[in-house]
DNA sequence: GTGAAAGCGCTAACAA
DNA sequence: TTGTTAGCGCTTTCAC
């Protein structure tokens, strides 16, 4: 079961490799004789062109790559979605990769899709292999998602997650609240780091009072959220308020917070950086930042094809704003 | 910015290129010192082989498609994240695609990626491009999730979706309720078929009054799972008990309930089609149809590797079994 | 142990 | 308009 090439067709059409090359890239310098001829020659010995061979030659695979901590997180997939579409449309396929936040897989998964050619790279990094990253987008481009490259000039589309935590604590003082707890995900994640700094920031200029045993870095998992609420609740201060660093963190709050009957918001208020899934289902309703996920992969589509298209684009920087959507999950203290 | 070639290595190592080649593929018949100065200059030159002009060489791309409707349903996120992980041991790339469940964008997928020679295609398939498929098929390994093949010979790992919704009538029927709705996606998918030809048996088999008002396809969202149960509801001769097709529709159904105040399960009884996401946050807990999703994206990664290393393999229909999980949405009639 | 050379399937410059 | 040919970057005989 050997596959049909070029020189197949070209043999039993007559012709040379050339000529049935030309047809199938439709030039238009071909006589309609012969590239009738040629079509019904593909036809039946059902030609399909192998891409690979082409590749080699435009050193192009129309292929682009899109990498992230974990493939199951909404988050994340909701922005690969909106890659594939853009990408789609331009006869582009997308290969993905987990990296479950371990550099070195995603240092592997670098290097082969280097090796492999890919086109273009999306990446919500782990931000330990950006040397290598900037190394790349030598080469290709790539664009950071979400988290922010750290110590080079690289193509970003990420949320100010240091201004949106920075408006959460405003939003909590202002409803009175003196007591807010801070808890994300591993500390060596950029975007923690931005949280802590929007986060002790807005500590600062509302003139409340720090307490590290409110600030909890973890994982940005629905068991971290319990842990931490369970701490949290263990306190002789409990906090008032939490923000929580995203939407599985979130959860497992609401969840204990429900196993414990502390009343949410009456209790205690809770903000998330985005909304959870079936929140129509969940009450109270959460209160949350707005992300703009659609945003995000719509505006790193837009970059990654316009950098694909023009190998000479510069560096952009593109900030997406928050905004605060109110639930009913955070309150006013008296 | 041209890229390092072999030859580069080979002229400033002052080798001939298969020597090179020897190195980077750790062949043994090579001469240590020699190895070495190639190693280094491999360094210095940052070389990366081009897997391209491998892959052109040996025809095998290291690379597996997934295809499915839709990479943002968590049951297929879920299958896909297993076979991913498999894979990459093994050294594979993962591409996916998003079909929608239009059959043209399937057949667009399934043409592109063996023209980019993927190795193997695992796929959920809208059914309609069955026949090429099967064509593929004597190319390359394809394995056929969650949805089986209907009149073709092809790998496949399902879940008797017939005898699932069998046994969930029975488990209503055994709670005394006579008047049982069905709720599924759209009527060309085979899945549904299958549910459909399940409840009607289990309907007959349990000497029910079959009501053709009780059975409703359409799609597999929230929306729909919405609007099919307002329907139910304005019916004469209301249903006490409805199956869920999957997940988004059962969350539908349970929104509608609730803002129209019909309790679950006492006003209606509720069984779907895997749980919803969230769920311990959400009451009643849900009486669902376990798929063993885990199970289905393991299975399904074996047979394909297994396919992968032995082209003769024959082929295999593997049946998941489900069973049901007792949660709160299934009442017991009086 | 090493190199020369052919070839994987295609494209594109150049000739005819 | 069409064919010849070289070459994309690699692997792999086959000599040496």
């Amino acid at each position: 079961m050997t596959n049909t090439t070029m020189k197949d067709v070209a043999e039993k059409a007559g012709v040379s490799t050339a000529t049935v090359s030309r047809v199938i890239n439709r030039a238009d310098n071909v006589n309609p004789e012969l590239r009738k001829k040629v079509m019904r020659v593909i036809e039946e010995l059902d030609y399909k062109p192998n891409q690979l061979a082409r590749s080699l030659k435009s050193s192009e695979t129309n292929t682009i790559a899109f990498i992230s901590s974990d493939m199951s997180n909404p988050f994340f997939i909701r922005i690969a979605k909106k890659v594939e579409e853009a990408v789609r449309k331009n006869n582009y396929t997308i290969v993905i990769g987990s990296t479950e936040d371990k550099p070195e897989i995603e240092l592997e998964y670098l290097k082969l899709l280097y090796e492999k050619r890919v086109d273009g790279i999306v990446i919500s990094s782990t931000g330990e292999n950006e040397d290598y990253l900037k190394d790349l987008s030598k080469k290709i481009p790539v664009i950071c998602v979400d988290r922010r490259p750290q110590k080079n000039n690289l193509n970003s589309v990420c949320v100010d997650k240091e201004k949106a935590t920075y408006e959460a604590v405003n939003f909590l003082t202002e409803r009175k609240h003196q007591k807010i707890a801070l808890v994300t995900g591993a500390k060596k994640i950029i975007t923690n780091y931005d949280r802590y700094v929007g986060y002790t920031k807005g500590i600062y200029d509302n003139n409340v009072a720090l307490n590290s045993d409110y600030i909890k870095f973890g994982q940005f998992s629905f068991e971290f959220g319990k842990n931490s609420l369970l701490e949290l609740l263990a306190l002789k201060e409990k906090p008032t308020a939490v923000i929580a660093g995203n939407s599985f963190i979130a959860a497992g709050i609401l969840l204990i917070a429900r196993e414990k009957n502390v009343t949410i918001p009456d209790d205690l208020s809770l903000i998330s950086f985005g909304n959870i899934s079936n929140s129509q289902l969940i009450s109270p309703s959460l209160t949350y930042i707005d992300e703009k996920v659609d945003e995000i992969g719509r505006k790193a589509s837009n970059l990654l094809l316009s950098n694909l298209n023009n190998k000479k684009s510069e560096i952009k920087h593109i900030k997406i704003k928050t905004k605060i959507n109110k639930g009913n999950s955070a309150a006013v203290l008296e």
